[in-house]
DNA sequence: CATATGACGACAA
DNA sequence: ATTGTCGCCATAT
């Protein structure tokens, strides 16, 4: 059976690999999401721990004040931007405009399913 | 069991 | 806006 780490490795894997393209999620939002409150180091430590053949969109988790974990200069942070704006995230000053970009869940549902939640006549 | 470490976060200077 | 400190959670030694 597996350990409970991986299962919370792979809850968190899982969330983050709902992240729609063109949005962003800060390593505390996606560790909530996960159910690990305050677990922003364990998205870290995640990450860092990647299954081989993964199709995780890791780079569109950054962190909550908008910018690329990596130092900026190095090959991560250069990978991590190039995604990025690969998907349509403007990055200035190596930051994204959170307000902007930062995924979030439900107002995504209501985007999607409109009669749903305005369904007034 | 005690420490050190880290793709973090919040807050005080 | 930048920098330093301290808090958090799970791992590694």
């Amino acid at each position: 059976m597996k350990s409970t780490t991986a299962k919370r490795n792979e809850r968190i894997w899982a969330t983050i690999g709902d992240i729609p393209a063109g949005s962003v999620a800060s390593y505390g939002q996606i560790a909530e999401m996960a159910g690990i409150p305050r677990g922003a180091r364990q998205v870290g430590y995640a990450l860092r721990h990647l299954p081989k053949g993964h199709k995780i969109p890791w780079y569109r988790v950054i962190t909550a004040s908008g910018k690329i974990a990596f130092p900026v200069g190095t090959a991560g942070f250069e990978e991590q931007s190039k995604r990025l704006q690969r998907d349509g995230v403007v990055i200035l000053n190596g930051r994204v405009d959170m307000k902007q970009y930062r995924w979030q869940p439900d107002l995504d549902e209501i985007l999607w399913k409109p009669s749903a939640a305005w369904d007034d006549d």
